[in-house]
DNA sequence: CTGAAAGCGCTAACAC
DNA sequence: GTGTTAGCGCTTTCAG
């Protein structure tokens, strides 16, 4: 088997904690009987056990990232720039999935003992406010759905959402359909509230048939809200869907029923995925910037973990890329 | 804090044994004792200290997931049904990105120590046979590019492009270009070989100029390939991509040029991606089952660790999904 | 069937 | 500066 502090000890003719320090890097050790340890690790080969170790130190050196699904473009980009993130703190990332159910994610909680992992990252979306009694420390990707003290990270919903329509408005567009509404998903009603609010400084009418609820966000989602607002007597002549799954399964639906895009119909997206970049056309989205908000909910949690630091929010920037599906090229 | 198995032996006042004994499903305990026990661990809400038991057990619950990246769709779908496979066998899933690179593929293997897992699955790209001295059992996706000694689970790659390539064939095309070759992928090589022997068998003639290579597999790369076979005296009227990314940036590519897929061009992908199905038009892709290669690549594994089987090699099945990308709706 | 006790590999008091 | 030693929480002989 592999070499132990012990056998390390032996060879250098030391005790394992000139050993433990010199691993370490602990104090000041006697140059010679530092050659010699340094001499025997290479020689034995020593990996430090992480269990032995976090087991005594009371840490487990990983954190864990609940979120809905990896075959969802967003998360599958976010998680790789977590994983990124964490190894600069020394953690590991597990991933969890939780399929957007509440069983799904309260069974991902429940997993979460405080010897598994030393904190977690939630992106949540069907959770109460009950479940949130977490073992350990926790940041939320996204809103609140309810009001509960966790930190959170994540951007302006309201404001990005806001600056989309804008852009539908200011390129002439009156009649702007939105899809995505979801009865308790946080993040909904707040894009939702940007397109309100955008449409009320514009003094255009909020229109309830434009507005379609979608239960999921997949692509398949997106295509089915389209048709069904194409199906109305008045077609809207934009549409800004909730995620950009929804806006490719929008534009996909439109190609079918041979509307334009952009000209029949302009389209706008959310998360700026890397594929509506190489999409036909190309889709316009709101791209939040997701390194940082790994980033910066990795560092959070390490703050709290280290020096126990109190909750805080953190607001992450975003912009808004044009591409051809708002304006043709 | 938490508590321990000795808490919970104190206030069922029996031995830690005893509780170990009904916490693992031991032997028989006194039904009397049990009952006390179950109150006792229902009382103080045990769970067991992970870290701990396999620190004892000499295990760790863990199986590393080693890939170049999750955003690339295919790595992430994978990497979900991995997950998920790994939940039958109660390990837990820590992934590793390596971005493709020798570098990037060496870091995780090393960061691999027999400590932090019980075994490792992983989609090299670049490795080379002095790097495959692993200390864990392991198991390749897709190729060995090196001849190792390491169990393998994936399709048959080569009969898998023989057959996109025969369905071009069946299509009428004569000038079929292949994007994806690459000096040192072993994948690559076996999805050549299968075009090569498509073409062969129904009299075409290879044609060096129609093979594009691709140092990455990204959509960008398939774009610019795209472009230098648009460039050419003779187009080709049909083309095969090692992967959906390829395909999606040739499809791009080709629609800037105001080329039409599949009138002008037939274009058929590799890995059937989610977004391939929603693509404008809608991508004809080689379908592995990924659900069957994430199961098999841990129930191999699992049966190495548990009872140190030999190694094997597991063949997935695979199918063609044709859609409009070479078959006009 | 159950209890006592050893020890997995490591770190951190505490002595020297 | 360095050695000795006591555990972290768990499983597992070995007695009884």
């Amino acid at each position: 088997m592999l070499a132990t502090l012990k056998d390390v000890a032996r060879l250098a003719g030391v005790s394992v904690k000139t050993v433990s320090n010199v691993v370490n890097g602990y104090s000041f050790v006697k140059p010679d009987n530092r050659r010699r340890v340094e001499e025997a690790l290479e020689a034995t080969g020593y990996r430090p056990n992480l269990g032995a170790r976090n087991l005594r130190r009371g840490r487990t050196g990983f954190i864990a990232l609940v979120l809905p699904e990896l075959s969802i473009p967003y998360f599958a980009e976010l998680a790789g720039l977590v994983i990124a993130a964490a190894q600069d703190h020394e953690w590991n990332v597990l991933i969890e999935q939780t399929f957007g159910t509440l069983a799904g994610e309260r069974s991902a909680l429940a997993s979460l003992g405080p010897h598994l992992v030393d904190a977690a990252i939630l992106s949540p979306e069907a959770l109460q406010v009950d479940d949130f009694q977490l073992p350990v420390p926790a940041v939320l990707l996204g809103e609140h759905a309810v009001d509960v003290p966790i930190s959170r990270v994540g951007i302006d919903n309201v404001a990005a959402a806001q600056a989309a329509v804008r852009h539908l408005i200011s390129l002439g567009h009156q009649r702007i359909a939105a899809i995505g509404a979801h009865p308790h998903r946080g993040t909904a009603a707040l894009r939702l509230e940007g397109y309100r609010r955008a449409l009320a400084e514009a003094s255009l009418p909020f229109v309830d048939e434009l507005v379609v609820p979608a239960l999921n966000y997949h692509r398949a989602d997106g295509a089915a809200a389209m048709r069904s607002l194409l199906d109305l007597r008045t077609p809207p002549d934009a549409v800004f869907c909730f995620n950009d799954l929804l806006a490719i399964g929008a534009m996909r639906a439109a190609g079918e029923r041979f509307v334009r895009v952009p000209q029949d119909l302009a389209v706008v997206g959310f998360d700026n995925n890397e594929e509506s970049v190489y999409s036909s056309p190309s889709l316009t989205s709101v791209a939040p910037d997701k390194a940082a908000i790994a980033q910066a909910a990795v560092a959070l949690l390490h703050r709290r973990v280290e020096s126990g630091d109190a909750l805080e929010n953190v607001e992450t920037p975003f912009s808004l890329q044009v591409r051809e599906s708002t304006v043709a090229r």
